[in-house]
DNA sequence: TGTACATCAGTGAACGCGCGTTCACTGATGTAC
DNA sequence: TGTACATCAGTGAACGCGCGTTCACTGATGTAC
């Protein structure tokens, strides 16, 4: 039994985390295989020994955002049921550092049209990492509107619908504008502060 | 001087009109050249007689909506800048027909990932059209809201948001559960009834 | 009215390239003895 | 401790295919005479 199980796992964690980073970058059709295994610092003929096809790669690097994502491991401190966090998370998902990074970024934004065209597997992911979107500002709803989950999927629709444009327009300063205004907005529905 | 200009412009918007038609469902890499030409009841090599290459094509495709949209042509014989015409966009835009029917489709819900991706000239072609959209929910805002660009902004934001996601999920009834609501929440921003 | 012709819309082969996937192989590894 | 070996991670050539773009060409057209 030559080669540990963790020496494996590691080489495919390599593929995967790359694959996400490229595929956020280029999408799906412009990222080829050879190009991931050459940033996991390997060769193409091994990709088959990790993964089935490039589609079941695809739907893997989606949903690295849930354990990789900048929200998940670092809450700020702050407690994950309260306005303070639900505050927190839409400044840093429509902060200027995410509309750059899109490397490590959502995939929701990065990846919507590209998946819309993909087959179930990547669409499951896609609507898992959403939900997981939807649920952090579902619980973070107080007042009169908690547990209003149609409340939260227009928040989680406002912010990614605006991180979404602002990364296809040309003019940066409306890009700007359309994130500040996601933010003053998504507090008002969530009637945060 | 062979053939009339009305050919040559005949042909032209066969060709664009195809585009549109292909794009909006297969994204920029998922078209080629071929394609588009052969819907068109053309050949690959006649291409470069009407454009200088695919992205340009591709610009121009994206700004047929605006000629050739639902909400442009056709204002249901509401006056378009009354709430009841941003009410009538806004189902319209968040409609199950316009869901289905993503070939003649807004490209802002189809493409936004691809134009991220794309040149100046497409990612203006996007900015355009989505300006487009803010201008009419702009003009529809009335009362203390008159003017408030950035809530037309937000509105708009929060109609592509949630179509683009609603395309992406694989659960139908999420999606539908998502349409409907974010009509919900695009009246009660733009404080119509 | 009829014909020769310049124009240019449209053709289809070709270029150089990259793709997803397969496969026979090499060689590094940890194990058994 | 040292060595032979089975395992399998990783290689790189190959397959069959499609791409964007170019180009020499064909042939339908309306015009000039």
């Amino acid at each position: 039994m030559p080669y540990s199980a963790e020496h494996r796992e590691q080489t495919r964690k390599q593929i995967v985390h790359n694959a996400r980073r490229l595929f956020n970058r280029q999408g799906f059709n412009g990222v080829s295989i050879d190009d991931v295994m050459a940033a996991a610092g390997l060769t193409r003929g091994g990709f088959y020994k990790y993964f089935e096809s490039k589609s079941k790669l695809y739907a893997e690097a989606v949903l690295l955002i849930l354990s990789e994502g900048p929200v998940t491991n670092d809450n700020g401190g702050i407690a994950c049921d309260s306005p303070d966090f639900a505050s927190y998370v839409i400044r840093t998902y429509l902060s200027r550092q995410h509309f750059e990074d899109i490397d490590a970024g959502c995939p929701l934004v990065a990846l919507p049209g590209d998946v819309a065209r993909s087959d179930t597997l990547v669409k499951q992911a896609f609507e898992t990492v959403f939900k997981a979107m939807t649920g952090i500002f579902e619980g973070c709803l107080t007042d009169g509107h908690r547990g209003d989950s149609d409340r939260a999927l227009a928040i989680a629709s406002l912010c990614i619908g605006a991180m979404v444009v602002a990364r296809s327009l040309e003019d940066r300063a409306l890009a700007d504008k359309l994130r500040d205004t996601a933010v003053k907005f998504a507090h008002e529905l969530g009637n945060w502060k």
